[in-house]
RNA sequence: GCGAGAGUGGCGGAACUGGCAGACGCGCUGGACUUAGGAUCCAGUGAGGAAACUCAUGGGGGUUCAAAUCCCCCCUCUCGCACCA
């Protein structure tokens, strides 16, 4: 005979039909809101199990905050623009919105088939064009506000596909399809200007005390905040100067030569009056490769090449050599820098490695006196030296000076550089949203009218990669010909789509009003509704798409729209699963599909094993045997049920009254499991940060005081009332703390225990705080710290009968005899430690 | 190189403010029920030892009556950033 086991094919589609109207949110509540939030995936078709931790969580959550009585908003939707829709067009023949559309109504079946419950009718979809419409209103908004520009740039192009490379799509400056390397190209496009936000975006992550620090400091580490001096470095026998960006002005009595980014607008000019222009183009265009390839080995050559060119130092006033380098990058700073090979590394590999011959002066030491011989850059901090007026001061006083006497002299100014750059938004790519703007002969680039939004983006257009650098939709005349909507002349769109991160940065504002045609969002809904209360989903979004979520925020509250200004309150970043050590993807073949896990454990099994899996924050590693556990933990709880069902059927369950002062031993034993499994579950849950792990291990653990209950309590067994209305009691408990983690189980228990409505709508079991401790515990006694002896003491038991118990103790008089007791210890509820020095 | 996190049985992991290391689960062992068990139920399960006990939280020091937990040094792994001027 087979033991019974849960029918879950009969009751999950059951329950699953039910739900959707339970997650139906009324926004226009807002008592008790709590708007969950879990990051909207690509629609890549398959979902894995790695996928679903983030949403089981999140469902997880949802279905507790609303046994808690929240009026919870958990909506759900579609990043659905991006280049893997593309590529699969190009591969399969299908156009990217069919395949699209096709992928999003598979993996909706898919979250029905995990359990996971959204409010449908909020869905929305970042490709459709009531959703881009909007995403193309953020950008005239942006660009009407000064914050959307446009320039030249540089972009990845693989000279054998002819095509431009997104970032992901190069790999150590090789295309990922050909391998072939990949060179760089300017373009003309747009960029949102975020840097403008970069002192709010810093300051405010301090607000943020709800996310994990981890992100916080990863986005500190992006903005990348640095003070310090730009420098004017006269360049000698011309009008120019060269401005400088240091951090270490106090070291520049020792700045002996000068280094400067080869892309750097003087570089050229520098390079004819030096005389060495053949030469220096040769330099150029090889540090240009240097930079697509291989990173490391870009990094460790410090490769110069000398201008021909000298400027003055405003210090020392000593003429110095100026150089292109490998190692100044155009990008930070002012793309000069003052190279001082004493107190910084790379000057100081540098100047081995120079074509000239570079003095080395030290200006600072530990002691005041200059070191014979430096074997490495000296970079702490010291006494000045070698620099006339400021010899013998500490480095932080005379940085100050420095700046000051230079800065009156005009030569020096503070300033702040940031690490983070503008958002360059512009793709050459089919599949996102088209950039609402005209190029007119006449007035230059013009938005589109807002009523004419959205620009549609063109069908019938080749998508494969035509070899000219330019977007698709270039090769739609129709699309491409236009009227300026300024001046009414003929016109030319931008054929350019927009990041799938623009997409991303609002769409939490959209779920509050998906189907409003008048406008983007509903700001007083959006006021009343976020910052979000909880938003959960992979720490591989630590940084881009929350810096833009909270940039764009903080535009839209700056424009008066929003009265917030962070999206999200709290922060939830699940760990990654592996399989065989290794990140799931499909490419090493290491996936594990839910599907045939689902078809032969069941929803529940699965949910409580990837919650079960480890703490939620951390990776975990995926094991086929053991969801067999989680399993047998499903049909043991649904056995407490058939095995007992005359005590548990409508009827007989209602009543589960229990009078704790009334029960024998074993019956005071259980009544505490279910109070101390209530707590746990809360405060796993609710206090400890989604510790689901440690939740289900406590309802384990009651379940395995219920069988022992059952299988060791002779008055349970003879039919015993007060008994039978005890385990009654005990078991609807232990269903109700559980349904949020395995919903299908629980519900139908509920269902079967004779209850109207969803068990989602009751509330959590509290648990009495009067029997969370035992009446007795094992008094831990040690000697010297070791322990030597136990005895069961009543809870209450004052310190003076604990040292007393202690002393009395058999074993431990045994221990002590002929020694010296000079210290006790007593803790009580824990342990007595008796110090002693022993015979 | 810088920054963050981690290292506990055969395995995943517990141990919340320093106070019985190993909860719970997997696996393994034994028993019960059974024609049978890969179902189910019960029991055992860190290592060594016959036992008393001893040793055990990456390694080494320290603080403390008491350390997985606090401090110092070192090793290993993971993640992020990476010529940051």
């Amino acid at each position: 005979m087979t033991a019974d086991t849960f029918p879950f094919r009969e009751t999950e589609r059951k329950w699953q039909e039910r739900w959707k109207a339970l997650f139906r949110c009324d926004t226009a509540k807002t008592d008790g809101k709590y708007y969950c939030l879990m990051m909207f995936p690509y629609p890549s078709g398959d979902l894995h199990v790695g996928h679903g931790r983030n949403y089981i969580i999140g469902d997880a959550l949802a279905r507790f905050k609303m046994m808690e009585g929240a009026n919870v908003l958990a909506p759900m939707g579609w990043d659905a623009f991006g280049l893997p829709a593309e590529n699969a067009a190009i591969k399969n023949d299908i156009h990217p919105a069919v395949w699209t559309e096709r992928n999003i109504e598979s993996m909706k079946l898919q979250f029905d088939r995990w359990g996971v419950v959204y409010d449908w009718s909020r869905e929305v979809a970042a490709c459709r064009p009531d959703y881009y419409r909007w995403t193309q209103w953020i950008f005239i908004r942006l660009f009407r506000a000064g914050l959307a520009y446009r320039e030249a740039a540089s972009v990845n192009w693989c000279p054998s596909c002819k095509t431009v490379l997104a970032n992901e799509q190069v790999a150590s400056g090789a295309c990922e399809r050909c391998g072939s390397v990949v060179s760089l190209r300017k373009l003309e496009q747009w960029f949102f200007g975020i840097r403008r936000y970069a002192e709010r975006l810093l300051d405010d992550l301090d607000r943020l005390e709800r996310w994990p620090e981890r992100v916080r400091t990863m986005q500190k580490n992006w903005i990348g905040r640095s003070e310090g001096v730009e420098v004017s470095f006269p360049l000698e026998g011309m009008g120019e100067t060269l401005s400088c960006f240091t951090t270490r002005v106090d070291t520049i009595y020792g700045a002996t030569f000068i280094v400067i980014a080869s892309d750097h607008p003087l570089a050229a000019e520098l390079l004819r009056r030096g005389g060495r222009e053949e030469e220096g183009g040769a330099f150029i265009r090889h540090v240009r490769e240097l930079q697509v390839q291989e990173r490391e080995k870009a990094e460790s050559t410090k490769e110069g090449f000398y201008t021909g060119c000298r400027a003055v130092n405003p210090a020392t006033g000593a003429p110095i050599p100026v150089f292109l380098a490998s190692y100044v990058v155009m990008e930070y700073g002012t793309g000069v820098v003052m190279g001082v090979p004493a107190h910084d590394q790379r000057d100081f590999e540098f100047v081995r490695e120079a074509p000239l011959e570079i003095p080395v002066v030290q200006v600072i030491s530990p002691d005041g006196s200059a070191s014979p011989r430096l074997e490495s850059a000296y970079v702490e901090d010291g006494i000045m030296i070698n620099s006339a007026p400021y010899d013998g001061l500490g480095n932080r006083e005379a940085m100050d000076r420095i700046t000051d006497d230079l800065a009156s002299r005009g030569l020096a100014r503070r300033v702040v550089h940031y690490r983070l750059r503008d958002w360059l938004i512009s793709r050459q790519r089919y599949w996102g949203a088209p950039i609402p703007m005209v190029h007119c002969s006449s007035c230059g680039s013009v938005p589109v009218n807002e009523s004419d939004l959205p620009v549609l983006l063109p069908e019938n257009v080749d998508f494969h990669p035509r070899g000219d650098g330019k977007s698709p939709l270039a090769t739609v005349a129709e699309f491409v010909k236009t009227v300026c909507p300024s001046c009414g002349g003929p016109a030319e769109r931008d054929t350019d789509t927009m990041d799938t991160f623009v997409d991303s940065s609002w769409y939490f504002l959209r779920y509050l009003s998906p189907r409003d045609e008048r406008r983007a969002f509903d700001p007083e809904l959006a006021n009343r509704w976020l910052p979000v209360d909880q938003y959960i989903g992979g720490i591989e979004h630590a940084i881009l798409h929350l810096m833009y979520s909270r940039f764009i925020v903080k535009f839209l509250h700056d424009e008066g729209l929003l009265a917030f200004d962070e999206p999200f309150g709290s922060l939830f970043t699940q760990g990654m699963i592996y399989r065989n050590g290794a990140k799931m993807s499909k490419s090493k073949g290491n996936v594990v599909s839910p599907a045939p896990l689902i078809e032969a454990y069941g929803a529940d099994t699965v949910r409580i094993y990837t919650l079960f899996i480890g703490p939620p924050e951390k990776d975990a590693e995926w094991n086929d045997r053991a969801v067999e556990g989680a399993h047998r933990f499903v049909n043991r709880v649904w056995r407490l049920y058939t095995n007992h069902r005359e005590l548990l059927d409508a009827g007989a369950a209602a009543d589960d009254r229990v009078d704790p002062e009334a029960l024998d031993e074993a019956g005071t034993a259980l009544y505490r499991a279910v109070q101390v499994a209530s707590k746990r579950v809360r405060d796993d849950v609710f206090e400890r940060g989604f510790q689901f792990n440690t939740a289900i291990s406590a309802l384990m653990e009651l379940t395995n005081e219920l069988y022992l209950y059952v299988e060791r309590n002779e008055r349970f067994r003879a039919g015993d009332g007060a008994a039978a209305r005890l385990f009654r009691n005990a078991v609807r408990r232990l269903v109700l703390l559980l349904a949020p983690m395995a919903p299908h189980l629980c519900e139908e228990l509920w269902e079967l225990f004779g209850n109207d409505g969803s068990i989602f709508r009751q509330g959590l079991p509290e648990p009495d705080s009067r029997y969370l401790k035992a009446e007795t515990y094992t008094l831990v006694l040690q000697v010297n710290g070791k322990i030597r002896s136990k005895v069961e003491v009543e809870k209450d038991a004052p310190r003076e009968t604990l040292e007393k118990l202690a002393l009395e103790d058999e074993k431990i008089k045994r221990i002590l005899a002929g020694g010296t007791v000079i210290k006790t210890i007593v803790v009580p509820g824990k342990l007595v430690n008796i110090a002693a020095k022993l015979a």
